[in-house]
DNA sequence: ACTATATTTAGACATTCGTCGAATTATCTA
DNA sequence: TAGATAATTCGACGAATGTCTAAATATAGT
């Protein structure tokens, strides 16, 4: 859960991928054409995304759009907020 | 920088550490025993987490103290805000 | 059905990462 | 000085990660 976010969040293409889409919704081909990693590459790093909640996808004909999952934001900042608050005897 | 941050919050085991220490500082030792791991794989997250500014060292003696440096957590804030900033794109 | 375009998956590779035991450094006390 | 305790660094290992090319899959338009 909170692994694959903080790991999503690890590699500073992907955090690059977010701040585009921040900027509104690209396809995948769109996406890649704008960094310098190859393609299949820039896929896996959607997978990554994706499989962390941080996008989500839509097909649109040939095209795959993605797009930023905002719902999952509340819950990161209650992760960092869970994170430098005393702990809690939880599990 | 944020790199080294992100990188840091990435491993599980360092996120506990970073939980405990917002219980009070600890030393190496303490902290060690909390933990199923080795003392030197311990230390080196420690190392990770001081190069990445949440964490800071004192020596008292044959001890060294760790606390966290609670100083990082607003620029940390700043940089999620800074991804994750409320979509006010025109709709 | 064929062809072109868009995207993902498979397989391989080098690098990074988390881990350990052993050796080393630092500090205190007798 | 020597010995004990605390902590770090060293050297090695398997696992995970980011990357690529090539192959496979999906969709659209002839």
């Amino acid at each position: 859960m909170s692994d694959s976010l903080f790991k999503a969040l690890a590699d500073p293409t992907r955090r690059e991928v977010l701040k585009r889409l921040q900027r509104g919704p690209a396809t995948a081909g769109e996406l890649a054409e704008e960094f310098p990693q190859a393609k299949a590459t820039l896929s896996h790093h959607f997978n990554v995304l994706k499989a962390a909640g941080l996008v989500r996808t839509e097909r649109r004909g040939q095209h795959v759009v993605y797009s930023l999952n905002t719902s999952v934001f509340e819950e990161l900042a209650r992760m960092m907020a869970e994170l430098f608050k005393p702990e809690r005897k939880a599990r």
